[in-house]
RNA sequence: UGCCGCGUAGCUCAGUGGUAGAGCAGCUGACUGUUAAUCAGCGGGUCGUAGGUUCGAGUCCUACCGCGGCAGCCA
């Protein structure tokens, strides 16, 4: 056996009559006197192949193995098929099974089945419809960003999983360690981190931000590709523990360079995927999210709006809509007020930038006014906040107050501030959540549900 | 983490104080081409867990567990 297949995909392209082997796991089965109809996936395409098998072409104790979610290996003619339904099938002359599926205990069913019923079988969700095309658009997506960058000479960059820095500034963290947490080593009181594998506390990433900076300062234009984790205990149809991040930076590229990046990168992402997914989208355009191909088709099609947090707010403020968090310059923007800008106002995504420095992060650059920082969020329709992002303070003295502002300790950022005393550069850079994106994309209502085994607080199975 | 809702057959759900139900799936059979195939028959339940109220609890009360929705934290 080899790894070289004949995928699904291509024998549905095959022009009949061909002999052809195809391999895959029962879809469904119908019966009919002396005929039988069965329809296969390999997971290469959203349509499946249909078998059919006259009666005599194998025993019957075959035949009876051939059951929802088996494995199997079909061989016969592809031929037009006489019904409607398909163009071609496949009419068996044998069969090798490779693995049965007892019906009485395969938990997978003909019936439609319900998302929350599915994740407690995330090992089989893979083999219906929805998760197929979730999984192949997954899939086709993550192509399309290393394309994008590729294509624009970004370096593509690893940043560690493990950092010893408590200060990436993006949530909770998770603890890594070796210690046996039933007997802990102390000193003074406290955990004797010493004895630890980095001799530190250590912890997993919440962004891979700092250390593309660090690169950005020496390769111009990069970007990192990988998981995130935050400790948060969020339980929301938005929020995993553990979930995948692009995170581009440029050097000598200011906010409108950085906003420009983000909206070309979303519609080229867009373009991609219904260019190359047209099957799947339009099994997510029937049962999923009805016209979610207008919306990205439009979306790709227009200008993103952009406005700065000011604007924003006096666009809440003349809305005469009656909000449950108060409208005033200074507050951070709440679910409604994003949602109203977004699906109400604006219909279509919007870049809001220059906010209040006491509300983000103290590594965005300060603005003239003193008040306001470069920070950009990229809101979407349905979703929210699908990118995060700024221009960076690039000025060591005030990055220095900053950090002070904040409460934080210079010494934990040493390196971070030595970027900025040797060489430094304006620059810029954002994060797009992938799974954000993927809810975007396909119209799928739970973040859970976009990703192959989810984490979130009180839950690691699979 | 807070608020709200829901846990009954393999799945989806009805049952609102008095002997536990339906559809689908499964099994058996029928049907010469099905498309969520159709038709007939059959089996299937400590009603999430633990207490409590009551002559009597799936149903009312309390706690806990699990799931979902909304919100916060954010991508």
């Amino acid at each position: 056996m080899d790894y070289r297949r004949t995928y699904i995909r291509d024998i549905l392209q095959t022009t009949p009559p061909a002999e052809v082997s195809a391999y895959g796991w029962v879809k469904t089965r119908r019966d009919s006197k002396g005929i039988h109809f069965v329809q296969i996936s390999d997971g290469s395409c959203f349509t499946d192949l249909q078998v059919v098998i006259e009666d005599g072409v194998m025993p019957e104790e075959t035949l009876k193995k051939i059951t929802i979610g088996a494995c199997a290996r079909f061989d016969g003619t592809l031929v037009e098929s006489p019904a409607a339904g398909q163009s071609v099938e496949l009419k068996a002359s044998g069969v090798q099974i490779y693995g049965e599926a007892d019906p009485s205990e395969y938990p997978m069913q003909k019936k439609r089945a319900s998302f929350e019923f599915l994740r407690e079988h995330a090992h089989f969700r893979t083999r219906g419809n929805t998760f197929g095309a979730v999984f192949r658009m997954r899939d086709k997506l993550s192509w399309a960003i290393h394309k994008f960058f590729e294509e624009r000479n970004f370096l593509y960059v690893h940043t560690p999983i493990i950092t010893t820095s408590d200060c990436e500034g993006a949530g909770e963290m998770f603890g890594v360690t070796t210690l046996d947490m039933q007997n802990l080593p102390t000193q003074n009181g406290g955990v004797d981190y010493e004895k630890d594998f980095f001799g530190k506390p250590a912890f997993l990433t919440v962004s891979g931000q700092l250390g593309v900076e660090a690169f950005t300062l020496a390769f111009t234009n990069c970007y990192t590709f990988g998981p995130t984790f935050r400790a948060e205990n969020s339980n929301t149809p938005r929020h995993l523990a553990e979930f995948w991040m692009i995170e581009p930076e440029m050097a000598f590229c200011d906010i409108e360079g950085n906003m420009n990046l983000a909206e070309e990168m979303l519609k080229y992402l867009i373009r991609f995927l219904l260019d190359e997914c047209e099957d799947d989208l339009r099994f997510f355009n029937k049962w999923i999210e009805p016209a979610v191909i207008e919306t990205l088709e439009h979306v790709a099609a227009s200008e993103f709006a952009r406005i700065s947090y000011g604007e924003a707010i006096e666009l809440l403020k003349k809305s005469g809509e009656s909000f449950e968090f108060p409208v005033y310059w200074g507050a951070d923007l709440q679910t409604e007020h994003e949602r109203f800008l977004t699906e109400k106002e604006l219909k279509k995504p919007v870049i809001i930038i220059d906010w209040p420095k006491e509300i983000k992060p103290f590594y965005m650059r300060v603005n003239d006014d003193d008040k306001t920082v470069r920070g950009m969020d990229v809101l979407v329709p349905r979703i929210g906040e699908i990118i995060g992002g700024s221009q960076r303070e690039e000025r060591l003295n005030v990055l220095t107050q900053r950090i002070k502002e904040c409460d934080l300790d210079e010494k934990d950022y040493r390196w971070y501030l030595d970027l900025r005393k040797f060489g430094s550069a304006p620059h810029s850079g954002f994060g797009l959540g992938l799974e954000r994106m993927m809810m975007y994309v396909t119209g799928m209502k739970n973040i859970r549900d976009v990703i192959p085994f989810y984490r979130v607080p009180g839950s690691a199975e699979f």
